[in-house]
DNA sequence: AGGTCACATGACTAATAGGTCACATGAGGT
DNA sequence: ACCTCATGTGACCTATTAGTCATGTGACCT
C-alpha cells in the first residue's frame, strides 16, 4: 500500500507518478524496471519517491491493483448476473469484455501478461495466485450451473474444461493484440470470437437432447 | 554462437557450464540472471566465461538451442510423416510429446516459457520468431491436409484454428507442470490428453458427412 | 632449452541499481 | 514573528552488474 502521503498528493502530480509507472511496467518487467527511470519521467525527485512507495514492489502492486479494477470495470454489467445467461453467451460476452478491455488498455496488458507469465517469480504467488484461483472458481461454477440446466454434456472434466476457457480467455486478447495488426475493436473480431466460441460450443455443449446449437 | 574454445572443452566441464547456465536461467529470465553466479556455480573464472562465449547473450542463445534440438528429439518420430496419421491422432501425440518433454525436462521448460511469455523482449524476436512462424504453418499445413481429406468441417478459420492448438499445445504443458502437484507421466495424464483432444475433435470435426466420431 | 599458443585467472572499470538521509521549503496555526 | 510539521530534494551509500585485460600456466613443437 502506498502511503497516505501519495494520496494527498494533487491529483495531476499522483495521475503523472501513475502513468510514469504504468510506461515503465510496460516496457519493462519487474526486476529489469529502474526507478530512477520512473522518477525522472514522473518529474519528481527520488527522495519524494520513498515518501510515498515504501519500495519498488509498493509502487508495482499498486499499479497491478488499478489494472484489476479497470479489468473489472468492464467486465462488472456481467458479473451482476452472471447466471441470467445461457453458458456460451455468457462466455462469448466475456471474451468480447476481456478482449475490449485489452483493446482500449494495451499498456495495461502487457503489464498483466508479462507478470501472468512468470508464475515463478515471487510477485506473481504474492498478486496473482488467489485472484487466478477465483477465476477458475467463477469458470466452474458457470460450468457447474450449465451442467445443471443442461447445456453442456454429461461428463465433462470441468475443471479441465475451466482451464481450458481461462486459457482461451487469455488467448482471445493475445490473438488480436500480439498476432494480428488490427488493433480497434471492429465488427471482424467479434466475428472471430464467435469461432472461438463455436469450437467450445461444439466441444462440450449437449447435442445429445434434440437441442440443435445454432451456428451462424 | 559459443567460441570455439568452448567446445574444445573437456566435456565435463563444458556441461558443467552448461548445467549451471541452465540452473540460472530456470530461476532467473534473461536480466535477472547473473554471469557471476553462474561462473561461481560453475566453479570457473569469470574471464574463463569471456573465453567461451561473447557475452552473456551468447550462452543464452546457445541454451536456446540445446532446449529447441531437445524438444526436436521427442517429436522427431512424428515429424518424419506427419501425413500418415488422422488429424486427431496427429495432435494427441504432438500434445503427448510435448508433455513428455515437459515432464523430463521441466528446468528446460521453464527457460522456454520465461522466454516465450514477453513477446516485448528484443530475445524473443531474436530466439523465437521464426520458430513460431514455423510451428503456425505447421499446425496450418496439417489442417488444410485434413480439411483436404474430409476429417474437419469445411468454412474453419484454419489459421485461427491453428493459433488455438498452438495455444492449446502448451497449455496442456502448463496444466501438468503448474496446475497440479502430479509431475510424473501417467495413464491420468494421457487420459487427460483426450479430453483436451475430445473438446477439439468435437469442435471442429466434420460430424455431417455420417462419419461418426468415436468419443471413448 | 626455448618458444609458441590456447586457455585460465581474478582484480579492475564504469555503469546502474535500490534505498537513505540530512537538510530545504513553505503553508497553517498561534 | 515564530514554530511545527508534512512534504520536497538530490547527493550519497553499498551492492551488483556485464565486460575487460594484463598476467600466469602448461602442453606441445622445434
Amino acid at each position: 500500500m502506498p502511503k497516505d502521503t501519495f494520496f494527498n498528493l494533487p491529483e495531476d502530480k499522483r495521475v503523472r507518478i501513475e502513468q510514469a509507472a504504468i510506461e515503465e511496467f510496460g516496457n519493462y518487467h519487474f526486476d529489469a524496471s529502474s526507478v530512477n527511470r520512473i522518477v525522472e519521467n514522473a518529474g519528481i525527485a527520488k527522495g519524494s519517491f520513498y515518501q510515498y512507495f515504501s519500495d519498488k514492489k509498493d509502487l508495482y502492486k499498486h499499479i497491478m491493483s488499478l489494472i484489476i479494477t479497470k479489468k473489472l470495470e468492464y467486465m462488472s454489467p456481467l458479473l451482476q448476473n452472471p447466471f441470467g445467461l445461457d453458458v456460451f453467451t455468457l462466455l462469448h460476452e466475456l471474451y468480447a469484455s476481456g478482449l475490449s478491455f485489452a483493446l482500449g488498455n494495451p499498456a495495461l496488458l502487457e503489464i498483466g501478461n508479462k507478470l501472468l507469465s512468470d508464475p515463478s517469480h515471487e510477485l506473481y504467488v504474492e498478486i496473482l495466485a488467489e485472484n487466478k484461483e477465483k477465476s477458475d472458481q467463477f469458470f466452474l461454477h458457470i460450468l457447474q450451473a450449465a451442467e445443471n440446466r443442461g447445456e453442456i454434456r454429461q461428463g465433462l472434466d470441468l475443471p479441465l474444461v475451466a482451464y481450458l476457457l481461462t486459457t482461451l480467455n487469455i488467448a482471445v486478447s493475445d490473438y488480436y493484440t500480439r498476432r494480428t495488426e488490427k488493433r480497434v475493436y471492429s465488427r471482424e473480431m467479434m466475428e472471430d470470437i464467435e469461432k472461438f466460441i463455436d469450437i467450445v460450443r461444439l466441444g462440450i455443449a449437449n447435442n445429445e437432447g434434440g437441442k440443435t446449437v445454432d451456428q451462424s
